[in-house]
Parts: structure tokens; C-alpha cells; sequence
DNA sequence: GTTGTAAATTAGGTAAAACTAATTATGTAT
DNA sequence: ATACATAATTAGTTTTACCTAATTTACAAC
């Protein structure tokens, strides 16, 4: 059974809503996918028609087995083309999401597993997200966020929640990337801002907002 | 001026059958792309309206300047990523035209450069056939039919025309390849079939289809 | 020059995936 | 309980890229 394109999107995206959020709303996928909450109830009775969720206003999308096997399908190829594009041709980390958003969609029986196979099995991508084995069964890893860390805690950073361009520019500015050592010096009560040290430099203050969004392993 | 899927697929088809007939008809067209006629009208009424081509009845579809452009970044792309799967991961020759055909149309501006820088700028993709350069330049390479060729003459294969599996796989059996050395050993008047010596195995017997398919250089 | 066939074209239609503009349902605050 | 805001849903429309079924044009054979 074949899919679209753009029932691979919204299988990816009902699959990341439903790891944050306790109920995946219409109106979520609309927003995460840009588009209009007309269109979105449609494509989600053509999902449900097809078996890969289930839908009602009450308990909003979620997906069953065949669903979610689908949607892990897409994020492993997803990751895997981004550890090619950083790892083979150099691009930079903050470049390659548009162009694995595209490559995601290249259908081929064999093509993950030997993309797999050459860029050496690797368990995580460029932003450290844990990419899905064959079988669906992911690597575990970073999981604790810089906003929850305690003053004085240190950290290594393993995983980035946020891969816009515009907060991963705003990373390489702060000469922030993945395996930078991290100490919280001073935790602001009024609005959860931070002063860290990257990598043992000049402190800096960071917005709760950021700090929300790196995730450590803790020391 | 961004191409869809589709537009891009008919300037690829029209270069091709612009390369071989003198005139590109709308019944070409339409038997290249498996596609009726109406559909293909359509289409290139709206290539021209975009001046990507001319169209008349009289003289066929042709590319203007920008149609061929975009005609040959396609190309380009298609060969790069035939060269990526059989030399990077291990595909067979005879699997992966039907992969490229996908990967041809994913657009970054740096895609295309990347790709061709990390596979050492080849000049040939796995089936002989020469990849253009960035500024749409061909290497020349293999030119003369098989059968084209005289009683006793010799070549190597260096290129085929048809990129079909069971063309490829036909030929894989017959342990026929880029860089076989060819010896025509007789030519049967009424129906054009030859018989062929491949890197002096014991003599074949072709068929004119199989030997307007495959190209040589000469000796 | 009539006739037959193939090629080109027209007219109208469908499916996918989006949209806008109402409308209805739900939940929260007063 | 009422009112308001937000979420869900309906109805109808658009665009892209196809299709089928005529119809018209071109051209070759006789
Ligand atoms: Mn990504
Ligand atoms: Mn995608
Ligand atoms: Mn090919
Ligand atoms: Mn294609």
C-alpha cells in the first residue's frame, strides 16, 4: 500500500505531535503543517479510511501499528539522508532539513538499508536525534533539557528540539553544537533565563525559550 | 521559476527525443511519458506559455535556451545519482534508473555541485552515458551503434542506449558490459541479427534491437 | 480526387490536495 | 446560565496533472 507524499508528511507529523503532546489535536497538525484545518480533516478520514490512525474530536489523531511503522519509515530515511548530507558532502547542519524533507519521499525497497549499510549504521543525525532502526526501535540518548538543569549542574549537549535555520545559526553564534560542555552559573526566577558557560568561556545569558530546547546528557 | 515534477519530466523527455528524431512530435512525446495525447497537449501548451519551449504541429515541440538549461540540470542530476547508488551503495547497474528518476528532482541550489564533487566529477554515469556539466557542456564518448558496425570489425562497449532492466538484465546475462571488447563475426541479411563475439567468449547471436541499443568506441 | 488512417486537437471529466467562507460544537469565564 | 472564544466541521472552489470520447486535420494510397 503506497503512500503520498503528503500522507507521509502527516503520518511524520501526527507521529512528533504525539511524542510532546498527551492528545493530537486537528488543529496541532494544522499548525505544525501550515495548513488550512479544512484540509487537514480531510486528509485525516482519508488516513483513517486507510487503517494508519484513528480519529474523533475527543481523542484527536493517533496512529495504529501499520501508522506508526509507516511514520518511523519516514523519520529513520529522513535522518538517514541527513547524516549524508553533513557527513559526505559537507553541508552544515543548520542547511540539510529542506532537502531531507525532500528525500524522505524516495521510494525504493533497498535504498535505506544501504544508505544505512555506507554511512556506517550511526544511531544519531547531525541534531542528535536518534535515528529508528529498521524495526522501528530507537536509540536513547540526550533527554534531559538545559531548562530543567539546577545551578551548577554541567552537561554535554546531545540533541537539539528545535532544527529551524534560525535557532541553529543563532546555536553556531554562540559556538553551541553538538558535544559542547554546558555549566548553568545562574538561574533568573522572573523569567527562567540562564547563565552558562559554553565549553568553559565567557558566561552568557541564554532565554528560557533556548534552554528549552538543547537537550543534555547530564555528567 | 520553479519546475514541478511533471515539467521537469517532459523538458527531459523532449531533449532526449530532440537528440534523436529531427522532429519531436506530440505522439513522441506522448509514447516516451506513457501518457494520451490530451494530457501532453496540455502540458506543452503550458511549457510554452512559460517559454521552456516552441510548439507547432508543423515543427514539433523545441527547447528555447532555458527549456534546455533546465532540460540538461535534470540529466545532470538524474546521472549523478545513478553514479551515488552503484558506486557509493552497491547497487547493480540494472537497479537504479528507477530511483534516479526520483532523485532528479530534489531542488537545492548546492545539491547537484556537493554530489558531483564528492564522487570524483565523473564525466560518465554506470551506463556509459555522459553526464553534463554545470554549464551544460557533454564529454564526448561512445558513438557508433553496434549495428552500425561491418563483418570483422571490433569496439568497446562504452555505452547503452536502453536503460530498461530487462534490457540490462539481458545483457548481464550475455556478461555483456561497459568496457566489453565487441567482434562482429557475420551479419544476417534478412533481418539484421549478428553474430558477436564478447571479450572472445564463444559467438552470440543478437538481434537488430539488441544491437541499435548498445554504443561503441571504435577501435 | 476520394478514401482511409494516423496525428492533433477539443470538450468535458476525475482525483489529490490544497484553499475560503460559513456554520456548528465545545469549553471557559463570568 | 449566558456569552465568548476557540476548535471542529461542512460546503463549495481551485490547481495540477491526468483521463476518455469525440472531432478535426494531415497525409498517403489508390
Ligand atoms: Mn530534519
Ligand atoms: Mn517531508
Ligand atoms: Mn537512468
Ligand atoms: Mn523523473
Amino acid at each position: 500500500m503506497k503512500k503520498t507524499y503528503s500522507e507521509e508528511n502527516y503520518l511524520k507529523t501526527i507521529y512528533h505531535l504525539g511524542k510532546s503532546e498527551s492528545k493530537v489535536s486537528l488543529k496541532a497538525i494544522a499548525d505544525a503543517l501550515e495548513n488550512n484545518p479544512a484540509s487537514v480533516i480531510d486528509m485525516l478520514r482519508k488516513l483513517k479510511e486507510k487503517e494508519l490512525i484513528t480519529y474523533d474530536k475527543t481523542q484527536g489523531a493517533i496512529l495504529t501499528s501499520p501508522g506508526e511503522i509507516a511514520a518511523l519509515d519516514i523519520i529513520r530515511k529522513h535522518r538517514l539522508w541527513e547524516v549524508f548530507l553533513v557527513e559526505k558532502l559537507n553541508y552544515d547542519w543548520d542547511e540539510v532539513h529542506h532537502i531531507a524533507e525532500q528525500l524522505e519521499h524516495i521510494h525504493d525497497e533497498q535504498l535505506a538499508k544501504k544508505l544505512d549499510d555506507f554511512l556506517g549504521n550511526p544511531e544519531f543525525d547531525p541534531h542528535g536525534d536518534p535515528i529508528p532502526a529498521s524495526n522501528g526501535k530507537m536509540p536513547v540518548y540526550a533527554n534531559k533539557r538545559l531548562s530543567e538543569f539546577e545551578i551548577n549542574q554541567t552537561g554535554t549537549v546531545g540533541s537539539v528540539r528545535d532544527t529551524s535555520t534560525p535557532f541553529l545559526k543563532y546555536l553556531k553564534q554562540l559556538n553551541l553544537g553538538l558535544g559542547s560542555k554546558i555549566k548553568v552559573l545562574d538561574k533568573l526566577d522572573f523569567d527562567q533565563s540562564m547563565v552558562i558557560t559554553i565549553d568553559d568561556s565567557e558566561p552568557k545569558t541564554v532565554s528560557s525559550k533556548m534552554t528549552d530546547n538543547i537537550l543534555l546528557i547530564t555528567a
